[in-house]
DNA sequence: ATTATCTATAGATCTATAGATAATGC
DNA sequence: ATTATCTATAGATCTATAGATAATGC
């Protein structure tokens, strides 16, 4: 009877491992299951019972592979923050980005947020609203996030000979940070008739870099983006 | 038997009005009750029986001035929203901003919302959890927002003339939604550890406006905003 | 008369467990 | 033997109603 070996967090996220690819399949069938009964009627309104009917399991079988209903939640939460963590590691890759300056940088941080956020359409409104209740898994997800904009800060002061500012250090993490922000309120599907959400795509990346470039004092950067595709 | 005036949204906002100070007193405990047992337990954890012991009341009390429970969370949530809304409209008037430049229009917008992140606490973290289940409150927070937004434009754009961008309107709409944006991020207590939290409210205040001047190409921003205090 | 309040409870959930049965592993 | 699955149900909620009682309004 071993654990599995993404232990975070506490106690809860008990999870019998599975020695074989039948529990495995009931497992994920069940997580798939779960995240769908979320986003159609809400944590509580997703019931175990019909979890277990969707997934075309039983609600024994539900409290074999989760000790609760808050088990269970957990690793529906997990499964995603876990996804977006390992595509993070992979963007954040020193070796993708050898001849890349700053701006390069942002341009290729815009890019990749913008492609994530048009992924997982599902697991992600999931995840949103079993976070809603649960401010320790707000806090993990926010923390992924610092995670990600560490690894690009860290990208970008490794050419901070580019930029021109008193204090690059913090001149850096404000635009991270702001980026960050207005990419997330960009994907809010709340924000309807907003400039944010309803420029394009290209026009926002531009508006966007050329903010980036007037805080950072960074030279010239039409012709820097060219230079390093 | 008559329904109360604010009436917004669908039917589930009826709400006997009561004709007695002894109904109201009622009914603001109840809100009151409701409102921090749903930031202790959340919306599920906040149940009638409890929110009727908090308000000293009981639970043919909670019926007879609320058709269920629904109703009485949506009185949660539009008693926050009318607030803010209020605040917005009041702090909109032309008159309060006769002589003022499109900087202080923007300086003085900032320091609003940063005054009103720091007041009703418990309020709009209940009116954040009745939220998260409930796309339509979503909508309706959005709107709110948008109007404040929209007004804010309408006083900057009659001021365009300080204005040098080429296009003054979405130029415009996009640095207040970055504005926007950024405040609700800094005033999200999750994002610990950002940038944009952990300056304080003066750094924070100059780089945003530094900002603003550079995408709607203002000039002299600093004279500017020691003209008109 | 009408409105506000209370107590008691019917009826409908939902979570989690107990205990039996079927399928794999050594 | 151990793991995976199932059915049936105990026990604990919680919402909303019924119906009685007290307080105000005309």
């Amino acid at each position: 009877m071993q654990m599995t070996q993404d232990r975070w967090l506490s106690e809860l996220h008990w999870r019998r491992e599975s020695q074989q690819s039948r529990g495995e399949r009931t497992q994920s069938a069940l997580l798939d299951a779960a995240e769908e009964l979320i986003v159609e009627n809400g944590i509580e309104g997703a019931s175990i019972s019909d979890i277990a009917k969707r997934a075309k399991s039983s609600i024994g079988s539900v409290y074999h592979h989760f000790k609760d209903k808050k088990a269970l939640l957990y690793a529906v939460f997990n499964r995603m923050t876990q996804a977006i963590s390992d595509q993070n590691a992979q963007a954040a890759d020193p070796e993708l980005w050898k001849n890349a300056s700053v701006i390069d940088l942002l341009d290729g941080y815009i890019a990749f947020r913008l492609e994530q956020s048009n992924a997982g359409g599902l697991s992600k409104r999931a995840m949103a609203l079993v976070m809603a209740d649960d401010p320790e898994l707000k806090e993990h997800l926010a923390e992924i996030k610092r995670e990600g904009n560490l690894s690009l800060k860290k990208l970008i002061m490794e050419r901070s000979c580019e930029i021109n500012h008193p204090d690059p250090d913090f001149a850096v993490g404000f635009v991270i940070d702001q980026i960050s922000t207005m990419l997330y309120a960009r994907s809010d599907p709340y924000q309807k008739r907003s400039a944010l959400v309803e420029s394009d795509d290209e026009t926002f990346r531009s508006e966007v870099l050329r903010i980036a470039c007037g805080v950072l004092g960074l030279p010239e950067h039409r012709s820097a983006r060219k230079q390093n595709g």
